[in-house]
Order: C-alpha cells, then structure tokens, then sequence
DNA sequence: TCCATATTGTTTGTATACAAATAGTTTGCA
DNA sequence: TGCAAACTATTTGTATACAAACAATATGGA
C-alpha cells in the first residue's frame, strides 16, 4: 500500500517532469533561433505544407485561430512569413514561407516533438508498447472525465461550450 | 520496423492529449469555480500551508514570482487572499485564504493532478511501475539534452542564462 | 434571385507566463 | 560600524492563449 503510494507520486511527478522538460526546450529553441516555440512550430507546420490557410494550420497547431493570427502578425513582421488571399474563396488566407523563413526553417534545431521520436527509435517493440501502454491509461484516467455529467444536468451549458469544444476537439 | 514507427506515434500523440487534457481540466475547473485553472491551484498551494510567502508559493507552483504577483493581485481583488507583509523580515509578504477564499476551497473540484491520483489508486503495483517506468525513459529522452552542450563553447551564453536556468531548475 | 445561415479571418479584452529592471530590506564581511 | 552583495516582491514590456464579437464572403434553400 505505502508501496503503491510512493509509486503514484513519482508517476505524478514524471508527469510534471515531462510537462517542465517540454517547455525548456521550447526555450532552448527560442535561444537557438531568435524567435519563440510557438513560432518555430508555426514555421514549422507551414513549411511542411508549403502554403496553408490559416485555419487548417490553427487545427494543425491545436491552437484558437485567433492565437495563430497574433503569431503570424509577428512571423509576418520579421518577414519570415508571406499572407496571401485566396482569389478562388475571398474569405480565406493561405500563409507560406518567405526565402527567410525557409532559411531559418533550414537551420532550426529540433523540437521537443522531435527530439522524443529520434529517442524513442532506439527502443525495442516491446518497450515501446509498455510506453504506449502506460501514456494509454494516464488518459484513459482523465479522459474518462471528458464525459461531462452535465450533459444530463443542464443544455444552456452545454450551448454555450459548442464552439469551443469543437475548437479543441479537431483530431 | 513499421510497426515500431505505428507505436512511436502513438507514443507521441498520447503525450500530445496527456498535454490537452490537463489544459482542458483546468478549464473545467474554472467554469465551476468563476476563477481561472492557476488561480485555483494557488488557492489550494496556499491553503495547504495556511500561510506562506511569495517566493515559497512561486516554487511549490513552479512559476516565476512575477507570474504570481499578479494572479495573487487578482485574488486579493477578489477577496480570495490577503497579503501580509513580514515583521521579522520586512522584504518578506505573506498569503493566506480570506474565510471566503477557504469556502471556495471547501467546495472546489480536483484539477487534474487529484483526478491522477484518484485513478491510479485502483491499479496493481506491477501496472504503476510499468506506468512509472514508461514515463521515466520519456523524461531521460527529454532530459539528457538538458545537459547543454554550448556549455563548453560558449561562457557568455551560460551567464546568460544563469539567472533563468536557476529559476527554473528549482526542485 | 434573394435572403438566412455558415464560414473565415480579424479585433478586442482578459489572463497567464516570463525576462529584465527596480525599490526596499537584510546579511555578511572587512 | 559601514558598505557591498544578496534577497524579496513588484513593475514593465512582450508573447502566448482563448472567448466573444465582428466584417466580409460564400452557400443553400425558398
């Protein structure tokens, strides 16, 4: 029992860990480059795609549009990104990279995202599924949660939570 | 070979929701509660220890002080807190919960780090310590590139950072 | 065709989050 | 004792991050 409670702390702790451990290297990149995670990831996401518009790369970045708008006012104004309207759909922006932000991309350091799959393709199958399987029931344990009992209790809430929740549940 | 590549992204996306989930917990809380995911947190930190001081209370939280300034100005506006300034060490303020702030702790829901704990009181010893063990080679992956290797190339970069990497590195 | 509705990106307002600079205070050492 | 150095909380400035409201545009049905 006391066995179990020690190993319940340092699992909570890896997970604040792997939280904290995250963020640095967001930092580390932003020494690196001179520009900030979110940044990079953005630079990133673009280049894969070459041009993208701005809500598939909010989707892609699992981020609120609006946020992505404000990191492409800042990619934009340090030239590293061109907007370009859509003439075939006036509403939409496709965003690409300018000579700049290709270079920059070129040169960027891996991000934590990276670093993790380079370190994780030394592991055996068998590691890897006990990995996977572990992470599998962290958010099963949280994610059993996601099911919100007032959806029973109250439907105004519910309302109100729509566009969010569609916001943030982009798979 | 490809079924090493499958696992590895599962691996990855599941730390990716792991990250969702906590973010999304948080914001659970804060529909219940009228005050924000890290205004809550600071509540229960300060709670637990009746009283404590703002560099005591930026450490257990794991955030700048000058983050904490302001969320405690915030609560302090609110009633939620008070602060008060040290006598046997004048440069020292001390927190605690308003009888209105230690209501609303009374009544607040688990955030995330309870929900863990609470799910994974139901498993096995054996299950925890594969779980453990899952995430401590996700942390060593992560962690061994936090010995930075510029260490050696460069001094100014490391005064640089010394104040920050202090800050950040509390246990 | 015409209009209600949906989509897309932006703006506005608020809340984290941190680095750097600052003011007030304490401590250590010469 | 006196002063340099360290400590503590705060202020300032910048960058996420999102909800809500908005303007422009597109689409579908009557």
């Amino acid at each position: 029992m006391l066995n179990n409670e020690n190993l319940i702390s340092d699992i909570i702790n890896n997970v604040r860990r792997l939280f904290q451990i995250v963020n640095e290297q967001s930092k580390k990149a932003e020494k690196e480059t001179g520009i900030t995670g979110p940044q990079l990831w953005a630079i990133k996401v673009i280049g894969d795609a070459i041009s993208i518009k701005i809500s598939d790369l909010a989707k892609r970045m699992y981020l609120h549009p609006a946020t992505v708008v404000g990191i492409l006012d800042r990619l934009e104004s340090q030239r590293l990104v061109l907007r370009e309207r859509s003439t075939k759909d006036r509403r939409v922006v496709n965003v690409r990279l300018t000579d700049q932000g290709d270079n920059l991309l070129k040169n960027a350091p891996e991000v934590a995202q990276g670093l993790l799959v380079e370190g994780l393709e030394a592991f055996s199958a068998e590691k890897l599924k006990m990995i996977d399987d572990g992470l599998e029931s962290l958010v099963e344990i949280l994610g059993a949660q996601k099911i919100p009992p007032y959806l029973i209790r109250s439907n105004e809430i519910n309302i109100n939570r729509k566009r969010s929740e569609l916001d943030n549940n982009v798979s």
